[in-house]
DNA sequence: CAGAAAATCCTACTTTCGGGGGATATTTAC
DNA sequence: GTAAATATCCCCCGAAAGTAGGATTTTCTG
């Protein structure tokens, strides 16, 4: 088995250097270089041709870890990035998630854990830590534990019903041959939902809902 | 430590026997009860106040094992689920997780691992197959892993601006006053951007470059 | 049962979208 | 230098979306 190229992007020199002596000590594994910057990880990581590069989130220079990741991430989609990080930040998991990450580890994990983890990523898995995968998994679910300001309560059954017609792109007059309602009903009960939501129409609908995504990250023109 | 209370939805009697001798061998745990069929599952397993439920999918009575864990979960939130099956099944995984299951192992897992997998989830984790949480964490993904379609090339820099507008759920007359263009030019330019993305108005754009969550964990009806 | 809420349908009107034609300047590429 | 790509603008037309102001029936609720 050949050994799996492994980069680091820590500024921390003492973790990286941690990590390295690891890597070095394993015969699964090979250490490439480690980067302290998100501009030089973005500009010299791909030519390492690493398998996988071990991200800290909280980078010292302009660009975090996510941002490095999510450059990258475009140009070379084959190399997967594992997030290492001390704190259980919802907001940056997400984000690293979309981002391109494909394991998400805290920095409390044991040294094995994140060898082994190394090697779970390689093999097509997802490394999380249990805290995080329980945030993963809760994201799905469609009853929220506190369900605070809620559209449930707000809107009746058929205007939900009509409401995720509209959020799959669905126009009007499909929506009325599915529900086998005119038209005319499906203006009403859009109408209706716009009051409710106080918005003006379909578009500003999906970004109060928060189905539109407006993050102004590069990897948007990436599909 | 008390032991973590489970219970099992099988109906093949040969594996649930061998979960329960697990089990029943290992002093962490205390083995309740098993269901073969959802109907009997919703209506008396929570009178076995389990902490734990490993669930199989594919039920012989009419309601699958989804089904029964859905029913259960919305009236007893803290029950913790966890799906058991054979097949790694995309529409079935995301099912699961949108109907409120914490786990998620194929059964070729050891029963080391499932033993583990039940602790990990009674601790707040969310164990889950390589496979599984790989194809959980890509969900998230705005970049797909072989990057083909990149809109940074198919488009010109203004029609780009334009798409960035249209994604902020901008209407064509304010895109043309932002931009000090005529409303001609933008619907020019969104004529040129839905010919490009083979897509015939905005909604199928947004669904297309990945901008309109449909996907389960898109939190739907809480903000 | 009475009133409220919800779902249905209607007409008529305005605005916005999107398609199909163009046209003209500027810039870029070969 | 010529051709292609890009950005800009124009007109016409029909479809879709959204507004305003109704009416009717069903269903839920006190």
């Amino acid at each position: 088995m050949k050994p799996i190229r492994v980069v680091i992007i820590e500024d921390r020199a003492e973790y990286s250097r941690a990590l390295q002596t690891l890597l070095e000590g394993d015969g699964r594994f090979f250490y490439v270089a480690t980067f302290t910057k998100g501009e030089e990880a973005i500009k010299k990581l791909p030519f390492e041709r690493p398998d996988v590069v071990l991200t800290d989130i909280n980078l010292a220079g302009e660009l975090s870890g996510i941002d490095a990741m999510s450059a990258i991430k475009g140009a070379y989609p084959k190399i997967l990035f594992m997030m290492l990080t001390v704190l259980e930040d919802d907001a940056k998991i997400f984000t690293a998630l979309e981002s391109g990450a494909s394991g998400y580890l805290l920095k409390d994990a044991g040294y094995t854990r994140i060898l082994d983890a190394i090697i779970e990523l390689y093999n097509g898995g997802s490394p999380m830590s249990a805290g995080i995968a329980r945030k993963v998994i809760e994201s799905f679910k469609k009853t929220t534990p506190d369900n605070t300001n809620n559209y449930e309560n707000l809107l009746t059954e058929r205007e939900k019903e009509i409401l995720e017609a509209l959020c799959h792109g669905k126009k009007g007059k499909e929506i009325a041959k599915d529900l086998f309602i005119s038209l005319e009903t499906v203006k009403s009960h859009c109408h209706n939902i716009y009051e409710k939501l106080h918005v003006k129409n379909r578009m500003e609908m999906l970004i109060k809902i928060g189905r539109l995504r407006n993050s102004p990250r590069a990897s948007l023109w990436t599909i």
